[in-house]
DNA sequence: GGTAAAATATTCGTATACGAACTATCGTGG
DNA sequence: CCACGATAGTTCGTATACGAATATTTTACC
């Protein structure tokens, strides 16, 4: 138990997430938002018109915490809920044309954490891919199901 | 920006935190505290007469944060804070006796996130030592300090 | 020796994050 | 056609997570 607490690697994994975290807050905040509302915003203008359940999939989220995201982002006026026509239960989301100009005005600005991430993928192709074969090897035994739950 | 939002590489190391954090709570639950009550607890077990800046910076959070979470210890009866003689301003954090023995327990049991990690360690030797060396290089990248700040 | 700066921790406001419970609606089977 | 199970999303309670503000104490400097 004491090496699940205190090992090395996975330490390393949390280190990579919260210095991601950070650059992206840096942009994030320039235009008023926070990380997650960025990335909410980001994956509503990929899938147009999704619904909520999808959007938590996508984000991989609960539905209750992407509820309140969405709560807040349209309180912001950045996003847009309907209800679904075919579907009373449903609902839609899209970005208002405040939240496009937002997100245009991200991509547009200058992106501290794009140009490290463009760094991170300029590094060797076959350490890259060496990387992401790994970690996927890490994911699957770390998600790998046993009866014995 | 897109591709730092849309980025393979970086999904990968956010779905291992996320599954390990997932593994970690099915332990954490099992003695009735939450991760980052357990991660808490194992650190004052480790560094006894803590104080709370140092606790900080060891489990990579804010002392505000950290003044909250060792709030809910305190309350729950795990942890012990006592106002150090030498600097009225500093604390020091140990845990007490029924702290100690919920660690204790908690080590002692059969631990689905111990099984994982040892799985993962017995991975090739030389891949454990290139992901590590890769994660760190990554790291320096996302936490390397610039002007354009 | 007194004052200002620095240090330690706490509190506050706000945003997530989850699981459980709940409400409203849809689909299915008898 | 209706009752029940399933689905979609919301609300609630609680725990984090942060930055700013605050209070108290210690240290440094003149």
């Amino acid at each position: 138990m004491r090496d699940a607490l205190n090992n090395e690697l996975l330490r390393s994994y949390a280190n990579i997430n919260k210095a991601y975290f950070q650059l992206l807050k840096i942009d994030a905040e320039r235009m008023g938002i926070t990380v997650v509302q960025l990335k909410t915003m980001y994956r509503i203008s990929a899938h147009p018109n999704t619904g909520l359940g999808e959007l938590a999939e996508i984000l991989r989220l609960t539905k209750s915490t992407v509820s309140g995201v969405i709560d807040r982002l349209v309180h912001q006026g950045l996003v847009e809920r309907t209800i679904q026509s075919t579907d009373r239960r449903a609902i839609n989301l899209k970005l208002t044309e405040k939240g496009q100009k937002t997100l245009k005005q991200l991509f547009e600005g200058k992106s501290i954490v794009s140009e490290k991430t463009h760094e991170i993928m300029n590094m060797r192709k076959e350490d890259i891919n060496k990387l992401l074969s790994l970690n996927n090897q890490i994911l699957s035994i770390l998600t790998a199901r046993e009866d014995i739950y």
